[in-house]
DNA sequence: GCTAATCTATACTTAATAGTCAAGATTACT
DNA sequence: AGTAATCTTGACTATTAAGTATAGATTAGC
């Protein structure tokens, strides 16, 4: 029961995206990877997932980079997590037990399936409720945070 | 974001355990294992964790197999997942980050991390609330389940 | 004490995830 | 057109989780 690195990670590219976001700045990888703490050959392997999922778009050549494909209040914090690693119980264990026949049957596994599904409500809730926008901090503090981003160097990051 | 096989097959011994419990019986290795459809190699070694978990207990030899170590209303299911896999963020990213140093004067991360602690909470509140008597079904149940656990042939379960 | 049934422990193999590398394709600017 | 900055892709390695195998230790009953 662990959040995977992907998820991770890429939620928190597309935050960095959305605060430059609000200076229209698109950012590169190794912009991204620099601030992530992360090497950019793995940032851009999370950007690719993210792109495919339809949250990042991306310009090649000069003057390219990263931004959101779409307003940080549309991005519901859910879908984000489905694209990066998949949902709590996808493979639902009462449908399918690795490949074997339906377990479903049995009075034990109903009864643990209930509970995963109790889980799985919870955290739906907050993560379906929760879009990109929730995260970012007041306006005076992107701006501040904006400010801070100098050209060529990298994120450099308020303290 | 997902279930540890650790901790689906690990919860669902513990069901079981719990309604052989209820004629004082001890289920063996071979006996779990075939009720859950995993190896016998495979369910010693989930029965060890939960051993050292202090969840069950084991007896060797003849007429010997696995019990509840204690009531299953004293069992909580977040002690279980905890011992079986380690709850959703137990690293916490903001205080270390892959062994670096502490991220969390960065903004962009409290922002991800408030999230992920908003997630905890809401599992947490179905797992600390839930022990393993609450997935038992009714009395009546239990008593049809457990007259249908044969004797030296392993589980057969009711349809 | 012997035997069969049981758990215990460690090491091993396989599969999935995390993370790296290198070669290629696109674009802005000159 | 040339060049440097950028993303793109697929294959590769490393680490962790999942699952197996084997030999050993304990116990009940004879």
């Amino acid at each position: 029961m662990k959040l995977s690195a992907n998820e991770e990670y890429g939620l928190r590219c597309l935050v960095r995206l959305a605060y430059a976001g609000f200076e229209e700045r698109a950012l590169t990888i190794p912009e991204i990877s620099q601030a992530e703490g992360v090497s950019p050959a793995y940032a851009a392997k999370i950007l690719r997932v993210l792109r495919k999922g339809g949250f990042v778009k991306a310009a090649r050549g000069k003057e390219g980079g990263y931004t959101l494909a779409r307003p940080a209040a549309s991005i519901r914090i859910g879908d984000v997590i489905d694209a990066l690693g998949g949902r709590l119980f996808e493979s639902d264990f009462c449908d399918t037990h690795a490949g074997q026949a339906p377990i479903c049957t049995r009075s034990v596994d109903c009864s643990v399936r209930s509970l995963w599904r109790a889980v799985q409500v919870a955290v739906d809730q907050v993560l379906s409720k929760t879009t990109l926008r929730d995260l970012l901090q007041n306006e005076e503090e992107m701006n501040s945070w904006v400010r801070t981003i100098p050209g060529a160097n990298g994120l450099r990051l308020i303290q």
